[in-house]
DNA sequence: AATATTTGCAACCGCGGAAGA
DNA sequence: CTCTTCCGCGGTTGCAAATAT
């Protein structure tokens, strides 16, 4: 069982960094022949490594179709929703950035992209927030130092805690929304509700950024066109997100004053750490049951009822690992 | 200016799955 | 069905460049 190592014991066999001759002799062979055997490669190239450096070599740096240079906004978007969903799959990332590899990918979010996840206080293994005593102690400091009005006057825990959760909210609704946006017309980039979003909650002065760039979110998705037939249950589950980016655009203009005040008080209770979408999660019973149960009692019509069942309504959708499944493999 | 530390990224390693003998 | 070989993936390492002391 198991494998031969590769490149068997020819321990003669070159390792580390390319010099250009090689590069200039693997590109011309795979130019007039095709990579064919990696294995054989080498040999027929005239080159003293084993095939699998030659592989890596091509895929991740040689090449013509690479795209080299810095990652932009929407790429580095892309990169963390498919992470919250797909978790460490780079090639299957990948394979939503044209011209990237999943090396590199690999590489700019363990470089970056974790550190900004942290930085907003998320989890960047499972883009939960961080309940680790060291966060929550640098959290506590920070939100001492800005002017939260009355929120800290008890217990200052606890608003750490209501904090995070209502930023663990926003990622989520934006992490369906871009989803769903993908989903439906992948021409269409998703409205600026980036996670700067998140990192303006906890980096800020002034506790209004919570909303930051969401406004508006809702009309645009209402200005989208889509076929109700080509997801199952979309509408209903369409109504739940407009809902509720609506209500959140109302919330937002409240929250200016004073979150805790609002009256849109975040309850937190044992399991109430908001969930992000988990990297890997069983199947379970279909999502049109549950956006069922979902759009006929929970989520409030024009006239909009209380928040905190829209919030129920976004546990119940988002929380469920069907849905996961669902969107998951709608990705897939 | 010299040294230490951190960062970024190319390359390597080992494993598991697919395919073929 | 078992075993072998190859490929591709994800985790990790090593080193040069950048930055801090």
């Amino acid at each position: 069982m198991g494998r031969s190592p590769c490149c068997d014991d020819q321990s003669d066999l070159k390792k580390g960094p390319w010099t250009t001759e090689e590069d200039q002799k693997l590109v011309d062979y795979i130019n007039r022949h095709g990579h064919g055997s990696w294995r054989a490669l080498p040999k027929l190239a005239g080159l003293n490594r084993c095939g699998k450096s030659c592989r890596l070599r091509w895929t991740n740096y040689l090449r013509p179709d690479i795209k080299r240079g810095k990652f932009s906004e929407e790429e580095e978007r892309v990169i963390i929703n498919l992470h919250a969903v797909l978790g460490n799959k780079w090639s299957k990332i990948a394979t939503h950035l044209p011209g990237r590899t999943d090396n590199e990918i690999k590489n700019y979010w363990n470089t970056h992209l974790r550190k900004k996840l942290l930085q907003m206080g998320l989890d960047p293994n499972t883009h939960k927030p961080r309940t680790d005593l060291n966060h929550l102690l640098n959290l506590s400091q920070l939100l001492s130092t800005v002017n939260v009005g009355n929120m800290m006057s008890s217990f200052p825990w606890d608003s750490a805690l209501r904090l995070q959760a209502s930023a663990a909210r926003l990622a989520k609704m934006q992490l369906l929304q871009n989803l769903y946006m993908q989903v439906t017309n992948p021409s269409i980039s998703a409205p600026d509700i980036d996670m700067k979003t998140s990192t303006s909650l906890f980096g800020s002065q002034n506790i209004n950024l919570v909303g930051g760039n969401f406004n508006g979110a809702s009309t645009m998705l209402r200005g989208q066109e889509w076929n109700p037939d080509s997801i199952p249950g979309a509408p209903n589950e369409l109504n739940t997100i407009f809902n509720s980016l609506e209500w959140f655009e109302g919330l937002n203009s409240n929250i200016d004053n004073n979150v805790m005040s609002s009256g849109y008080d975040l309850q937190i209770s044992k399991n109430q750490f908001p969930e992000l979408v988990s990297a890997s999660s069983p199947g379970g019973s279909t999502i049109n049951n549950q956006i069922e149960s979902t759009s006929t009692s929970d989520v409030p019509a024009a006239g909009h009822s209380s928040p905190t069942s829209i919030f129920e309504a976004w546990e119940k959708l988002m929380d469920d690992d069907t849905s996961e499944t669902y969107w998951k493999d709608i990705l897939q």
